[in-house]
DNA sequence: TTTGTATTTTGGAACGATCCATTTGTCAAC
DNA sequence: GTTGACAAATGGATCGTTCCAAAATACAAA
């Protein structure tokens, strides 16, 4: 059925490993036996396997990709880089969806049952423990989106998210907004807490209160509508900073519902400017994740890492707040 | 520096086949060899790697997931479920972005070498000979979200989009609309044919001419955006039918910066039911696409699908109209 | 005890590649 | 023609499993 090595070299009249090193690039064969090989694999229609190969390599070229938000659009973006990413250099990935369900010790096992050469973890709502247990496990592990986290020792790549929750609250303070609210992502992401705890910072540092903290139930519209319409019962607000496009979105929503008009009468600063934010019926002011620096890091992260890596680094790209419509001018 | 079978059996003080046995489930081994063998491999820490086992069996439990549309929020629902289903079985994902840089008939040689079990494309904007070229590599494949062909002796899982171009034509009918126009996913899609073809077959059956038709440059909210404003210009229409959700929103948010408003002054009317479609802010009525019942059976077929399969199946589920209020109320 | 049947166990031979120590081939210089 | 140096080709061993034919064991019936 399948065609093998074997049959390419009886077929060229060659030997088994000649017809090997043909296929491995960098191995040295005359033209003359690379011709007669290639000719031979043509026509039989061989294709090495990888399967086989692997078994002696101990490479797969097969690239771990784990995530659990397969809610929050901003992921399809994720995916749609990682993958090319990955295919530009030669890996393919396989994908893990962490669902509630699934014991996240068993998506440890089962990576290492297919012998991946490299695992990323592509979620700002796991804690660093949850990378380390790959890492424990021999597997080469890079946490993107994720938190520096000292213990863990793994490799990160992300943004500083409380640098940018204080530049959360200073474009808000610098458009003079006093009465200020803040729905934040599932309380408990790392990305929600260091946000708010660097939007508290420089909060406190300007000396205005937070009016309201609250949390959405998850990154969904559905739990921005809820959280901002809860917020709408308790209190009145001059601006609402989200932890999250998708959940500011669903406030904004509830907003108008409630026949508040953006700016005019409410203001909202979001957070990841993922294309949506972009469109006309939202045409939201937000913070921009530098999603396609930190996957082509996180890749060359995950590829580089030989053996037992040395000192794990962590690389935090700069984000940077992208004007539209939602908010009032500067002052 | 991994564990591997020989090391858990001589560790266990039984035979290598006593250790395979035991990992194998319906094997049949004495409870008091397992015992020792699980005791031993629990110590050592030991995983077989499927990587030697799929060398043997010839089954790697892996399945190759197509697509290539990472653009639209759909697809995001899409590989959740694919994932989560595929997982449910014990199989996982080798996800393959199709872009327009790589060679189609590249995907098929590489899923091959990583001899997966099957494949699922997931892409409604392929031709059937693209799945055939999977299937004469004699790689088993289901084309989800595809069209039947004779010719390409695949399986298929979808809708009937000749149909449902006809029940939005009725839908709008319904409504007394009379100057109709469509605006259609890419024009070389499959499913935007068969929608158009069923949608001028309704309404050459009621008589009545459909005012403009023109096409999507890609299934995104530019495009979208784009397409509605070059029909604005063009004439006056009471609504319009478009041939995804995701365009359709685009082409509202057009109408809308053109001081239009929704269902008032134009009516819109879209295809798929993403979630997005709910939101306050567009509020679309849209044909309902079973995307989990098409999922589920996808996986099914691509999973028993064992040797050279008898004659394809083609399993087509029917939509449902979903009513919001982009369109005005039955007459 | 012997025989028969059913259940376990066993080690050697695959599976399809690569690695490596040897052998073979090529070509220039003496 | 011999030698040396280097490039290329070779086949056996190996990677970590499963498969399979044969051997061993268990247990009930004669």
């Amino acid at each position: 059925m399948t065609v093998t090595l074997k049959e390419v070299a009886e077929s060229a009249g060659v030997s088994r490993s000649a017809v090997s090193r043909t296929f491995t690039d960098g191995a040295s064969v005359s033209s003359k036996t690379r011709e007669k090989v290639e000719a031979a694999a043509l026509a039989l229609g061989y294709a090495p396997s990888m399967i086989a190969s692997s078994l002696t390599t101990g490479r797969t070229k097969l690239i771990g990709l784990v995530a659990n938000n397969f809610q929050n659009p901003v992921f399809l973006q994720v995916f749609d880089l990682f993958t090319r990413t990955l295919q530009a250099r030669g890996y393919r990935p396989l994908l893990v969806n962490l669902t509630d369900e699934t014991d996240p010790s068993y998506s440890v096992q089962m990576l290492k049952q297919y012998n991946v050469d490299g695992v990323i973890i592509a979620t700002s709502t796991l804690p660093p423990s949850f990378a380390r247990a790959f890492h424990q496990a021999n597997l080469p592990v890079v946490h993107a989106f994720g938190r520096f986290d000292p213990v863990a020792n793994v490799d990160v790549v992300g943004i500083d998210n409380v640098a940018n929750g204080k530049l959360a609250a200073k474009t808000l303070l610098a458009r003079g907004y006093l009465s200020i609210a803040v729905i934040g992502g599932p309380e408990t992401a790392t990305s929600t807490k260091d946000r708010i705890k660097g939007f508290k910072q420089a909060m406190a540092q300007a000396k205005i209160a937070i009016s309201d903290i609250s949390y959405a139930r998850s990154y969904t519209h559905t739990a921005g509508v809820e959280a901002m319409r809860s917020l709408l019962e308790r209190k009145k607000i001059e601006v609402v900073f989200c932890g999250d496009d998708l959940i500011c979105m669903g406030a904004m929503d509830a907003a108008r519902t409630a026949g508040l008009s953006i700016p005019h009468d409410i203001g909202f600063l979001g957070f990841n400017d993922m294309e949506m934010a972009g469109w006309q019926a939202y045409n939201l002011t937000t913070i921009h994740q530098p999603v396609a620096d930190i996957i082509q890091r996180a890749v060359e992260v995950a590829i580089c890492m030989d053996a037992a890596s040395t000192t794990p680094t962590t690389t935090l790209y700069p984000c940077e707040l992208v004007e539209r419509g939602s908010l009032r001018p500067v002052m």
